[in-house]
DNA sequence: CTGTTAGCGCCTTCAG
DNA sequence: CTGAAGGCGCTAACAG
C-alpha cells in the first residue's frame, strides 16, 4: 500500500500538499495539483482511513441497531437514516438484533471504539448496558420507547412516537364507529412499544366505559404470520370480535389475509386497524386504516439529531413525534347483528 | 479519555509496562502489575482501538455480507461465523443487502479500510465491484455461487454447496418414487443459487427421459410466502403436479402450509421436497424431505478459511460442500390415479 | 501558496 | 524485567 509520503515523493511535493489536494482543504496551484493527482493514480494511493481517523479524532462511521431489518418498518427507518447521514459524509453500519439482548450487547461490544455515533432501538438494552461501551466520545440517540420502569435516556437524545396516544386514537375510532367487541393482536411480549400500545388500547376502552375482554387480547409478534394466526384464533371464537386493532401494520396485513381467506369481508364483517402506516398499508386491498407515524420520519429525525450532536450540540433533546389517524377502507361500522 | 501515558504516570511505570500488562505480552512483576491494574481502574482506561489497529497494522473487525439476515438460513450461517471468529478474537459486522446490488456496493464502500476480512454471498457483486474497495490487505471469502458467466472468484477463497447436484438428487428421488408431473418453485429470479437449482431440476428430468413442463416451473423468492403463492397457483391448475421441488426449505414450508390449507394431504396428495435442511425442516409436520447442506457448516467453513487466510495462508482455496438427501415424511409415491 | 514539524495513541524493538 | 525512543499514516499548525 502506497502512503502519502510515497505520493509526495513521486510528485516532488510535500505531504501537506498531497493532503490538501486529497482533502480539498486548501488551494493548491493547478500544476502541482495535477502532478499530485497523477502520482496518486500511478501509485493507486488510497488514504488509510484508520490513520486519518486517529489523526482527526473522528471516525466517519455510525451504527444503526434495530430489532429486525427485514421488517419493512425498520428497513424504511434505515433508508431514511442512510440518506441523511450520507449527505454529511458518514457511513452507517446496520445491525439487526432479532430482539435478543445478547445480540444487542454483542454489537455494542464489537462496535465500541469504532463508531462515533449510534442510533439504537432498544428492546432490552438500557443505560447500564450501553454506558460501559459507548463512552464520552460517542453520540447516542435512542429511537422508540425504553422499557418502562427502567431509566429513561438521560444524557442521550431520544425520539419516539406516541404509542399510547396512537393506540388510544385507533381504538377510539373503532368505538366511534360503534364497535364494542374489539380485539387486540399484540407485538412481541414485553417489548416497550407493544406494551404501550396495549396500554393505549385499554385506556380507550376504559374511557368509553367498555370492559376490556381479556380473551380478545392475543399474543403475537411484529409479523404477518402473527397477524394470520391471531386472526384465525379470534375468528374461531364462539363470539368473535367485530373489530381488531393490530399492534402494527404487518400484523394487520396478516389479519386481513387471514380474514379474507376464511371468507370474512373486510370491513363489512370485520374492521381492521394497523399502526405505523408503512408503504404497504395504503396498497393493501382494502387499504388499511392505520395510525400514521411514518418510519422515514422517525429515521430522518433520529439521524438529524445525531448529526447535530456530532457537530457540537451538548444538551440532550427529547422528541415525541406526532401521529395521525388515517382512515382508509378497512374500517366500518359493525353489522347490525353483532357478532356473526 | 485516559491514555496509556496517563496510566503509566499514575502507576509510576513506563508505557511499555502498561502495554505489557494490558496485552499479556510479557512477564511483569506481580507488584507492578497490580499497580498498573489499579491505575487502569482508577482512570477507567480503555485502549484506543483505532490507535492499536494502526500500530499493529491489523483491524480485528470482519464483515459478513448476506442477502437477508432474517432468513433462518442466513442467520444460521451468521451464528456459525460468529462462533468461529469470536474464538479468534475478531468481531464481525453483519450486513443484510436484500439482494440489492446497490446495497452490496454501498457496504463494500463504507466498510473499505475498516475491516481486515470479508465473507460475502454475492447476489450480484463480482470482481470488478469488490476489487476497487477491498485491496491487498483484506481477506475475502465468497460463499455460494457467483453469477454464471462472470469471472469466478480467483484470488479469493470460495466455499459453496453443490446446487446443481443437490437439486438433481432431489428430483431424482421424486422420480424414483414414481412422480412424473414434478413442479419447481424457484428462488429469486436470476440469482446464482436458484438458477443452478433449476439447472439441476432440468437435468434430472432430462436424464430420466421426462419432459420439462414449463408451466410447472413457477417464479418465487426465498420466502414462505412465495411457497404459499406458488403452491396455490400450482394446485389450481387443471392438471396439478403430484410433487413439487422447492428451491429452499422456506419455500417448501410455505408450500406445505398452503397445500394443507387447501385440503391436500402431504405426502399422500402431494410430495414436497426442500433444500438446505434448516432447523425448521425437521420440525415441520410432516417433517420435510430435503437436501441437507447445513448452513452452520457453510458458515463455519467460510469463517475458518478466513481465519487461515488472516494468519498467513496465501494460495486461495476452493471448497465444495457435500450434500445429502434426507428422506423424511413429506414425500411418497403418487396416488395410483395420477393427477387428482 | 507550499513545506516542515509535531503530534494522534499505541506497540515494539532495543538497550539497561 | 523495565524504560526510552521510534514509527504506524495522516492531519494541522506554523513558518517561509
Amino acid at each position: 500500500m502506497a502512503t502519502i509520503r510515497d505520493v509526495a515523493r513521486l510528485a516532488g511535493v510535500s505531504v501537506a500538499t498531497v493532503s490538501h489536494v486529497v482533502n480539498g482543504t486548501h488551494y493548491v496551484s493547478p500544476e502541482l495539483r495535477q502532478r499530485v493527482l497523477e502520482a496518486i493514480e500511478a501509485l493507486n494511493y488510497r488514504p488509510n482511513r484508520l490513520a486519518r481517523a486517529l489523526s482527526r479524532k473522528a471516525v466517519p462511521l455510525l451504527a444503526l441497531v434495530v430489532p429486525d431489518i427485514s421488517n419493512p418498518y425498520w428497513s424504511c427507518v434505515a433508508r431514511a437514516v442512510q440518506d441523511v447521514v450520507d449527505r454529511n459524509g458518514y457511513s452507517v453500519i446496520v445491525c439487526s438484533t432479532d430482539g435478543l439482548l445478547q445480540r444487542e450487547v454483542r454489537f455494542l461490544q464489537s462496535l465500541s471504539g469504532w463508531i462515533s455515533g449510534l442510533i439504537l432501538h432498544a428492546y432490552h438494552v438500557t443505560h447500564e448496558h450501553i454506558d460501559p461501551y459507548m463512552g464520552e466520545g460517542v453520540a447516542v440517540v435512542i429511537i422508540g420507547d425504553f422499557m418502562a420502569g427502567h431509566d429513561q435516556p438521560r444524557t442521550w437524545d431520544h425520539v419516539r412516537g406516541d404509542n399510547e396516544g396512537g393506540a388510544q386514537a385507533a381504538v377510539e375510532h373503532l368505538i366511534s364507529l360503534g364497535h364494542r367487541r374489539i380485539a387486540f393482536i399484540q407485538g412481541p411480549a414485553g417489548t416497550p412499544s407493544s406494551t404501550r400500545r396495549l396500554t393505549g388500547f385499554r385506556r380507550a376502552l376504559e374511557r368509553a366505559g367498555l370492559p376490556v375482554l381479556e380473551e380478545l387480547v392475543v399474543p403475537g409478534s411484529y409479523t404477518r404470520e402473527a397477524g394470520r394466526a391471531g386472526t384465525e384464533r379470534l375468528l374461531a371464537m364462539p363470539e368473535p370480535p367485530t373489530a381488531v386493532f393490530c399492534a402494527n401494520d404487518l400484523i394487520a396485513l396478516g389479519a386481513l389475509e387471514a380474514a379474507q381467506q376464511l371468507g370474512w369481508q373486510v370491513p363489512r364483517d370485520l374492521s381492521i386497524v394497523g399502526f405505523d402506516d408503512i408503504d404497504e398499508a395504503a396498497r393493501a386491498r382494502p387499504p388499511l386504516t392505520t395510525i400514521r407515524q411514518p418510519p422515514q420520519h422517525l429515521g430522518a429525525v433520529a439521524a438529524e439529531l445525531l448529526m447535530e450532536r456530532l457537530s457540537g450540540r451538548v444538551e440532550p433533546r427529547h422528541t415525541v413525534l406526532e401521529f395521525s389517524l388515517v382512515v382508509r377502507e378497512s374500517t366500518a361500522p359493525p353489522k347490525p347483528t353483532a357478532g356473526r
